[in-house]
DNA sequence: GTTTGTTAGATTGTATCCAATCTACATTAT
DNA sequence: ATAATGTAGATTGGATACAATCTAACAAAC
């Protein structure tokens, strides 16, 4: 009998890289950056020939970012980026706010040593970037590895992929409050006390101060929102 | 300046049918159906050629159906219905029994007489389709149909769409246990507690009884799966 | 007998081309 | 002048064709 039994499940198989994957962190790039603002129409032609590609990798990345909540696709009328207003942006901080104190309890519950010194590197790396002042992308992106390597211990990856997407909606209009220094230091704050109880394990302290971290975050994006109705265009 | 005119849109623009979200339907209408059952290669061009078109829009709807979660595409390899163990639905069911309980009751403080008279008319439709023994994919359909008519008044429709893609996500799971007379007539009840207190307008009932209603559904999907560690297919 | 290299077939990824639909402008009738 | 209508250009949706990659079977070497 077989006992050089094939793997079953690999597990880590590697996601390699296609155009269609290519163009769509493209495109993701641009409008998270404010380079396609909001209401922009997306012509499938001129992405495709900027990017050296042809339309058809282009309109699979528009389903993909459609999916994400980034884009909505009109049929014959091409893609148009979506535009957050405040209703839409407490539909997002709400559903994160229900979502990842729960998750983060679990995670602290089956982290292990490891995964809490992912979380210390990931806090370190993040308050390293914002001393030598890297740009709102990088703070952005590394903000968002913080709040993964806490929660990906819960072993929840469906939630996660949720929360990642609606993160993902957001973060155009979170660029603008991250630059302010008021919001960088109270950012921090919150993520040295969150994390602070996460390497002590408090379960229940973690979960609240996350609650509030969220909440403040989502007071941020509404008052810039209420101040700028329309998005506005990074030249 | 512009003063307020956010809102150009006429918010009713009809999505027509194009052949990607067509094939999209098909695909969905028969993972559900355990046509496919998880681990299921779906090969494009066989699906291509059933239903009569070229590859390019089975591929888009391939797209669409991962973000949803129903498939998995590896790179030059395909894409494979995806099968759900335990720990997924509880993934799956947890997030619905924190997002759930928390829309209904904005749903309520929101909900006109008009919304009540819908749920009311879903709850009918729901009883009548049981009582006249409609087939499980009706069934399911009319299920959430009475959900989305509870938890729509909220004005929510980012985390409602959230909460189509995971109960689509389960859904084939439910098939199962939806056939139970057990199960039906336990449903049944909840259903109409549930109702009652909407229509009350008893926003602290209700989300109790939905969060229970949901705990119980989550319990008979994980037995199935207990007892049926891979998906049967349905010939 | 096991392992490694090779090669043919199958399957997916992408480019090119054609058809269907939309948008904008010009024309005409009221 | 205004509104309705028709037509041309632009843009997207879909089909066909070709290239890249994977899978599996087979041969050769240890």
């Amino acid at each position: 009998m077989p006992q050089t039994m094939t793997k079953p499940a690999p597990e880590a198989a590697i996601k390699r890289q296609t155009v269609t994957s290519a163009v769509a962190d493209a495109l993701r790039r641009r409008i998270i950056a404010g380079e396609y603002p909001g209401g922009h129409q997306i012509r499938q032609e001129a992405v495709a020939a900027e990017l050296g590609v042809s339309r058809i990798p282009v309109r699979e990345a528009l389903v993909q970012l459609e999916s994400e909540g980034l884009v909505v696709i009109h049929t014959h009328r091409g893609a148009v980026v979506s535009e957050l207003d405040i209703e839409d942006a407490l539909d997002i901080f709400d559903s994160r706010i229900l979502l990842e104190p729960f998750i983060i309890k679990r995670a602290i519950e089956r982290a292990g040593e490891a995964e809490i010194r992912n979380v210390q590197a990931a806090l370190a790396q993040y308050e390293r970037a914002l001393q030598q002042g890297a740009d709102p992308a990088e703070l952005s992106r590394l903000n968002w590895a913080l709040h993964i390597a806490m929660l990906a211990p819960a072993g929840r990856p469906r939630t996660l992929a949720v929360l990642q997407s609606l993160y993902g909606t957001a973060d155009r209009y979170m660029r603008l409050q991250i630059k302010g220094k008021a919001a960088q230091s109270r950012a921090m704050e919150d993520h040295d006390a969150l994390v602070a109880a996460y390497v002590a394990r408090d379960a229940v302290a973690a979960a609240r101060l996350l609650k509030e971290h969220i909440a403040r975050a989502r007071e941020d994006v509404i008052a810039g929102l209420k101040q700028t109705p329309q998005g506005a265009s990074a030249s």
